[in-house]
Order: C-alpha cells, then sequence, then structure tokens
DNA sequence: TTTTTTGCAAAACCTTTGCAGTTGG
DNA sequence: CCAACTGCAAAGGTTTTGCAAAAAA
C-alpha cells in the first residue's frame, strides 16, 4: 500500500494528512476546520481570510472569521499553515507543505514571483557572510519591483 | 558662503534644513510640525508614532496622532522623512537624510541591525540576476534572525 | 458526558478621514 | 484675511478576546 506515485511528489500535503495530523495532535476535526482546510487547498497560492471565507459561501455550517483565525493559528501549530505579509494588507494563508517557497512581492503592482528555497539560498548565505544575519523569508518576503515594474 | 564641515557629513539632516525644505516646498511651519521633526531627530533610531508622540510631553501644545501621521505623511511627500515595517507593529519614521540605511530585523528579540546602501548591493544584485527582480530594503527590510539568536 | 470548539459581539490596535475651529504667512 | 493646518471624534481595516451555546469524541 504504498502511496501512488504523483506528478508532483509534494510529500503530506493533502487534505487527509492534514486531517490525520489535527487527530494525531488530539485535536478535535470540525466542520469549521475541514471548511478551512479545503479553502486553503482550493485557493491558487496565499490567500487572505476573506478570500478563504468567501469559499465557504453557500456551505452550511459557515465559519465565522473569528474561529478562522484561531484554526488559522492552530493549523499553524501543526506546522500545517504558514502565513505571510506581503506588503500592506491582511496576513496571507498556505498549505505549509504545498508551499514550501518563498515570495518576492512586488511593491509596486502586486505582482508575486514564487522561488523555491533552494533558488534562494545564495541570497541567504551572502546576507550570512556579510552580516552574520541569517535572512528568513517564509514569513516577510523580499519586498521590491517585479520584472515588469523594474523595466519601467 | 559653504556650510561648515561636520564631524559627520551626512548632508542636509538637520532640523533647520528640514524647516528651510518646508518652507520652500510652500508649506507652513506650524508648532505641531516642529514637534514632529525635533522628535524624529532627538529619537535614536526608527520610532513609532506612539514614541515621537512620547517626545512631545509637557510641551505646549502638544501634537495629535492624527496631525502626527498626516505631518508625516507630508515630511515624506517632501523626502525628509521615511517609514519602514520591521515585522508586526506600527510603522517606524526616521528622518530620511540622517537614516540612509537599510535595517536587518530579528524576528527573535526585535534587534535591529543597520546596513549601508552600498553594503546590501550585492545582495541586490544576486536577487536581480537570479530574478530579475529589483530588492528594496528600505520599505520592507530583511527579516530573519540576528546573530545571537542564530546562534543559538 | 466532558472538553473542545464555535459563533457572536465587543474590543484592541493602527491608521485614515471629516469637519469646524485655529493659525501661519 | 485666507488658505493651510490643527484637534477631536468617528470610522475603517485587520486581528484578538470573552463568553454562553453547540458539537466532537
Amino acid at each position: 500500500m504504498t502511496p501512488a506515485r504523483t506528478a508532483r511528489p509534494r510529500g503530506v500535503a493533502t487534505i487527509d494528512s492534514a486531517i490525520a495530523a489535527l487527530r494525531a495532535g488530539g485535536l478535535r476535526v470540525s466542520a469549521a476546520r475541514r471548511l478551512v482546510i479545503e479553502a486553503l487547498f482550493a485557493a491558487e497560492g496565499p490567500a487572505t481570510v476573506e478570500e478563504l471565507a468567501a469559499g465557504f459561501d453557500g456551505r452550511v455550517p459557515r465559519s465565522d472569521v473569528a474561529s478562522t483565525y484561531r484554526n488559522l493559528e492552530t493549523l499553524e501549530a501543526l506546522g500545517l499553515v504558514r502565513h505571510m505579509h506581503l506588503g500592506h494588507g491582511p496576513g496571507r494563508y498556505v498549505p505549509a507543505a504545498r508551499e514550501a517557497r518563498d515570495y518576492l512581492a512586488c511593491e509596486r503592482c502586486g505582482e508575486l514571483l514564487a522561488a523555491d528555497a533552494d533558488d534562494l539560498e545564495p541570497v541567504r548565505a551572502l546576507v550570512r557572510e556579510a552580516f552574520g544575519f541569517e535572512a528568513r523569508f517564509g514569513h516577510f518576503p523580499i519586498v521590491g519591483l517585479c520584472p515588469a515594474c523594474a523595466g519601467s
């Protein structure tokens, strides 16, 4: 019963495994938590709470903002979710396993450029050598101008 | 009438020159603006509006938060001030000419490491080559772990 | 049944806005 | 005098918190 090989072998990045992790942590699998997890996986990229809530529409029951924040926090503590701050505005959440990438956020047009952690390692190495500082781009990304905006 | 040579030749980074710039811009030199400018120059590093307001204490008149935000915005439009977001919490303001440096902010202990723009150029160059992205660390700094926190 | 989790409402926090009154030039 | 600026109060946007009711195990 080994898992089938998938096109994108991204580890435990499935809804079912997230639910299993909840149970393994002694936490309850409530309707609101399913909703949050499903919305997170349905989203195309880092999603705000408002965007996640939009995915709850028409479903019964629907989850409250406060509960959504609480659940995202719970899921984050389990390592299933992470959040980031891409400039101003609300925080954005992603399934941790599916989105092991860091971001470069354009402060002019809002464009998001995803980068594999490996591709950013040289940058971290340079900062480490120059300042003894261990840069982390997971929570606060690199901000600047995307190729298009930098050109003009 | 060339300006006297000073110990730290940081350009026009003085209270008087900021006031002159206001007048040159056709703007008024109000008591509230003096207060904000003086508090900004008196602060040791990037200061929040709350910290600036603390510097108003005991002085008459004292300036309102709303006016302080408005004045910081005005001063920023003139290029006299800039602000940044060092992690969560309120924005932080500095006199632009005195603080032409960028920051590396520790997300564990809050330590702020200042870096001359020149020292960060190799980092920007690397990001530019790898992603075609023009990184700017003035508004959203590099976040991670300071040397002390990275060690433990 | 028991403990966790929810929904709602209210508050907290940072920042912006509207407006009538004040002030700088 | 008059436009620019101020203080106050209220609102806006995001996130947190308190609490009684509901639901998972």
